[in-house]
RNA sequence: GGGCGAUUAGCUCAGUUGGCCAGAGCGCCUCCCUUACACGGAGGAAGUCGCUGGUUCGAGUCCAGCAUCGCCCA
């Protein structure tokens, strides 16, 4: 049969090709994974962005690089089932919503009421929810999209129901006063993660608090929080401090309050700060909490949730807290209490969502205990049941597991899992129950009112590799596809996310819930920053898929993430992507457009291959070892730049351009051979690529297909991966071929040199001195004339042992071979003679260093013989070069009259 | 204050278990619109591998200390 002509423009044109490509994946039901398939299952689930979140790049990044896996995987041959869904993100998507309704409507949600709330926030996810997966789909993530799940589906909902009333049941939950962080804007309380330090230019007050009966004596204490001073219980001093040894026990009287409050001692003071003295506020900072339970101190709380001073702050009630500050240090300034205000940046804790300044609040909370759950989350780590990569994550785990506190999991917000206990207005009993109970159990009233609190929303997602796969009933896709096998996310959720998930599945399910956990880079800008809103420094990966390609900024990403290591990225860096696609694009053209009379893949072993096919053969099968290895090991950097090096370099660079003659010739068979290496290259580094850019690379196969006859055959998506084979990979093929790439890059210097026109012809002569290694070496060019020929664009080209070093010309020496160029009338002999000079020099100093090196007993007992040997290999290549510049330079004659360079 | 990471070409970074003649991409310089590709081709310049010691026949690679930057925790 033959080929009809391929029309393919020169540029890659995604943007058709990306949606129809997508469509026919869908169509073929590559995306799906059934649980009762023979197959080995391999399982990832996706962490679910916020059902408000829009694509940012370290999304792209994350789901790339979990794309890889589960392509490769399905490639392989494993029942690859990505698990997809969106997490339903409490506080933000109650302040998207409330902030819409403010705007639209001027009303707040307690205008609304709670049902009427909550129905709006539903219809609002509705509409909006599917935007961040739509551009998951457009960045060409193959999840398996029928099982796209949600954190407050009805399954999932039950899921926390359930392990709610298991903690609830086994003791590991409980109700208690704490010092929460608390947002006095979204009043609620907030996990320590959703509390970030902030830089801020705050201030050191330090504060005179007179000592009861010693007339005129004061301790001054120093703070940064003044208006907290209302609350204070104690003054603490450093037991050791020989400053203050004698306050301790006495009182001092607070001033503007009047309580009078004592002065203990506590080895927590830091003696070096401020003055030594520190005032103990324990409803309102946790260290402070934490000495106040040690000394039984009382907790006053000063403020209200809203953050202002209520009725216990006396003339300060009802101020919001920051006014109150400025009221009291203008009082204590009055009074003369105020002894000096200093500068002192330091970092307050802010609200993630709003960027309030947060409180410490004491207030009823829900808890979960979290030791007895972590104590085998810690061994199955210690174990390397689970691993983390890289592995130095694992000691990070380790250190917060060991040290973990409890988990505050009450949120005072309306969007969310409700905390399914309720409580009996007849007897006062709290019921824990997994549905609604319609009575009391205990008294029998029906008179029950439920928790007005939600739970933290990781309460749901800690569940997620359990509750998205069916639990807590016993389902087959649970059966198959739990545990699943890997893990990838960035290291900042490795604590609320990650770890509560290994609790969660050992504590649920007695199993851990994913084997390998890989922690990847942040995507920051090209000045190292983070990228966010308050900056302005994003790039939009919708934006990078539309002016590139959802494979080339796939690609770029790959590309430029070192293993756990930060990517630095703008926008003009996908052009790396970019540049590669279309260089790929453009050589499956040229392969396209070449193939008249090809008849289908024959076995390469009975072809008659040239020796540059069986270099490049030898350079595939290398780097499909290398990529599967890379891949196996979790690694992606290592695999992309070996596939980036094999498609540029090795294909394009070289073996396509010595093989357009033979592509283009006129012997049938002879471009019978040339086609079948092209044909199953290209296959093959289409497969090897798949992962990393599906979209091009499937277009192309489809392309190919057609071209070759190959009809009907699957999508790449479910193409067999490649499998490397040794018997392919032949260092000698290797060693020749650099041998004629060595002496065609000598050839094209020279011609840059001298700055010869590329087309017009020289003429090389190619020599050695006698030696079997020199003898070899001629044999090998000579075998491959044709070819250096064609890519040094030489007019005549004489190969031989003896031949002599014509006047005028250019010298350089390849391995064991002198090549000259004869340039009479072109070549400037002084600066020829110079440039010899200048690496004579060089070699020398070179071969002095192996000199030395061989002289030393000690190196030449101790080290390997094998590097030994390399060690005197490189002497004898040293003489000899030097040897071929004397030669060269003395050919050249004295020069006219330079001045003796070199040393 | 504790822990972790980084420090290699102008920029961004590779460099597996110590054995290099230290690499890539971008940028820069020279030449080339040669019938796959100018989103390209050919060639080139450019690094005391942060500093100081140590281990070793041999250190960018291991150890100790220091410096600078960053992150996390307090």
């Amino acid at each position: 049969m033959t080929s009809k002509p391929i029309e393919l423009q020169s540029r890659y044109e995604p943007r058709e090709i990306e949606a129809r490509i997508w469509q026919a994946w869908e169509r073929s039901g590559a995306f799906h994974a059934e649980p009762d398939d023979p197959r080995p299952p391999y399982t990832i689930v996706i962490p679910p962005p916020n059902v408000t979140g829009v694509l940012h790049l370290g999304h792209a990044l994350n789901n790339t690089l979990q794309d890889v896996l589960i392509r490769y995987h399905r490639m392989r041959g494993d029942n690859a089932r990505w698990v997809p869904g969106t997490d339903h993100a409490g506080i933000a998507t109650q302040n998207v919503v409330e902030r819409m309704l403010r705007k639209e409507e001027g009303k707040t949600r307690h205008d609304l009421g709670r049902e009427a709330f909550l129905e709006r926030v539903w219809a609002w996810k509705e509409k909006n929810g599917s935007r961040i997966i739509e551009q998951l789909k457009r960045l060409g993530a193959s999840c398996d999209w029928e099982r796209e799940r949600f954190t407050m589906d009805e399954g999932l909902s039950r899921a926390v129901r359930e392990v709610f009333c298991r903690l609830y049941e086994d003791g590991l939950i409980y109700r208690g006063e704490y010092l929460v962080n608390w947002c006095p804007r979204c009043e609620t309380a907030l996990s320590d993660e959703e509390a970030i330090p902030t830089e801020r230019k705050g201030k050191l007050y330090r504060i005179r608090y007179p000592v009861v009966g010693e007339e005129g004596a004061c301790v001054v204490v120093a703070t940064t929080r003044p208006e907290t001073m209302l609350g204070d219980t104690a003054v603490a001093v450093h037991p050791d401090d020989e400053r203050y040894r004698h306050w301790i026990g006495k009182r001092v009287r607070l001033p503007l309050v009047g309580r009078e409050i004592p002065v203990i001692a506590d080895t927590y003071v830091d003696r070096e700060f401020g003055t030594g003295c520190l005032k103990i506020t324990p409803a309102h900072d946790l260290n402070d909490f934490e000495v106040g339970e040690r000394h039984g101190l009382e907790r006053v709380n000063v403020m209200t949730p809203d953050g202002r001073i209520n009725e216990r702050g006396g003339p300060y009630a009802g101020l919001d807290r920051f006014e109150a500050r400025k009221r009291i240090v203008a009082d204590l300034e009055a009074q003369g209490l105020l002894e000096g205000i200093d500068p002192h940046p330091h970092k307050v804790p802010c609200c993630e969502r709003c960027d309030t300044v947060l409180e410490y609040y004491l207030s009823e909370q829900w808890f979960v205990r979290m030791a007895p759950l972590a104590e085998k989350a810690i061994e199955v780590v210690e174990r390397g049941e689970v691993r983390f990569h890289p592995e130095r994550w694992t000691s990070v785990y380790l250190h917060w597991m060991r040290n973990i506190r409890d988990w505050c999991i009450s949120r005072q917000l309306w969007w969310g899992h409700r905390i399914p206990v309720w409580y009996c207005g007849g007897c006062g009993a709290e019921i824990c129950a997994r549905e609604e109970p319609k009575s009391c159990p205990q008294c029998g009233s029906s008179d029950l009112e439920q928790d007005p609190d939600v739970l933290d929303t990781w309460f749901s997602s800690w569940l997620w590799p359990l509750s998205t796969l069916g639990w807590p009933d016993d389902t087959a896709d649970l059966r198959t596809f739990y545990p699943t096998n890997t893990l990838v996310t960035g290291h900042e959720i490795i604590f609320f996310w990650v770890a509560r998930m290994i609790m969660a599945g050992l504590y649920c399910k007695g199993e851990i819930p994913f084997r390998d956990v890989v922690i990847h880079g942040i995507v920051r800008d090209e000045r190292g920053r983070k990228m966010s809103k308050s900056l302005g420094n994003g790039i939009d990966p919708i934006e990078v898929i539309e002016k590139t390609s959802a494979d080339a900024l796939r690609f770029t990403l790959l590309y430029l993430t070192p293993e756990g290591q930060d990517t630095r990225v703008s926008m003009k860096r996908f052009e790396i992507g970019r540049n590669f696609c279309t260089k790929l694009w453009n050589a499956a053209r040229l392969i396209l457009g070449n193939l008249e009379g090809y008849e289908g893949a024959q076995p390469l072993e009975q072809l008659a291959l040239a020796p540059e096919d069986r270099w490049l053969l030898s350079r595939l099968h290398a780097t499909i070892e290398t990529v599967s290895g890379e891949l196996d090991a979790l690694r992606f950097h290592a695999p992309t730049h070996a596939l980036y090096d094999f498609t540029w370099g090795a294909l394009c660079d070289w073996w396509l351009e010595i093989a357009k003659p033979r592509l283009h010739s006129d012997d049938p068979a002879e471009r019978a051979v040339a086609q079948q290496v092209a044909v199953h290259v290209l296959e093959q580094v289409l497969k090897l690529l798949h992962p990393s850019i599906p979209f091009i690379t499937e277009e192309l196969w489809g392309r190919l297909g057609a071209a070759t006859g190959a009809h009907d055959r699957p999508l790449l998506i479910t193409a067999p991966w490649p499998e490397a084979q040794r018997r392919w990979i032949d260092p000698e093929v290797e060693a020749q071929f650099g041998l004629l790439t060595g002496l065609v890059r000598a050839l094209r210097n020279v011609r840059a040199r001298y700055r010869i026109a590329p087309t017009e012809p020289i003429t090389a002569l190619v020599t050695g001195a006698a030696g079997a290694d020199a003898h070899e070496q001629l044999g090998i060019v000579q075998r491959s004339e044709a070819l250096v020929r064609r890519l040094a664009r030489l007019g005549s080209l004489e190969i031989g042992p003896g031949i002599e070093r014509p006047r005028a010309c250019a010298t350089e020496v390849v391995r064991d071979l002198e090549v000259y160029v004869p340039l009479e009338g072109l070549i400037d002999l002084a600066a020829e003679r110079e440039r010899l000079e200048g690496q004579l020099a060089h070699k020398r100093k070179q071969l002095e260093g192996v000199r030395r090196k061989l002289a030393n007993p000690a190196y030449v007992e101790r080290a390997p013989a094998e590097v030994v040997a390399q060690t005197r290999e490189r002497e004898a290549e040293l003489e000899r070069e030097i040897a071929a510049l004397e030669a060269g330079i003395a050919d050249l004659g004295a020069g006219a009259g330079t001045a003796e360079a070199s040393a």
